[in-house]
DNA sequence: CTCTTGACTGAGG
DNA sequence: GCCTCAGCCAAGA
C-alpha cells in the first residue's frame, strides 16, 4: 500500500466518493478523518479539481450545512438540484434537517 | 523566497 | 445567532 502514491487530495477524492446518497459531511469532518482536522480549507481547495474525478463534491458543505462552493459548479442551483435528487432538502443554500443527514466518516467508517 | 488567495473552523465579543 | 479575528496549509504569481 503505498502511502505516497495517495496524496491528500487523493484521501479527499476517496472519501468524497464513499458519502452514501441523501448523506452530506463537512470539510472539516473529512480533514478530521484524514489526520488533518487543520486543513479543512485543504479539502475544498481540493475540491477544485472535484470536477475532472467522479467526486460527489455536492455532498460536501461546510459546517453550518451551507453550500459554500456551489459556485464552483457552474454558479447556478445546480448543486442544490443534486442534493435534492438525493432526497435531501435544500433552502437558500442550506441543507434542512442537516444534523440528521451528516455523515461523519471517522464514525461511519 | 515572499505575498495573496481560498469549496474552513473555532474562539471571542 | 451573527460578525470578526486568527490559525491552518497548499498552490499560483
Amino acid at each position: 500500500m503505498q502511502e505516497k502514491t495517495l496524496n491528500f487530495f487523493e484521501k479527499v477524492y476517496e472519501v468524497a466518493r464513499l458519502i452514501p446518497d441523501g448523506r452530506v459531511t463537512s470539510y472539516g469532518a473529512i480533514a478530521k478523518y484524514l489526520g488533518a482536522a487543520k486543513s479543512a480549507r485543504m479539502v475544498g481547495y481540493a475540491m477544485n479539481g472535484s470536477g475532472a474525478k467522479d467526486v460527489p463534491a455536492h455532498r460536501v458543505v461546510n459546517r453550518k450545512g451551507l453550500l459554500t462552493g456551489k459556485f464552483h459548479f457552474d454558479g447556478t442551483n445546480l448543486m442544490q438540484q443534486l442534493l435534492e435528487n438525493e432526497g435531501v432538502t435544500v433552502v437558500e443554500n442550506q441543507i434542512q434537517n442537516f444534523e440528521s443527514l451528516f455523515w461523519d466518516p471517522a464514525k461511519e467508517l
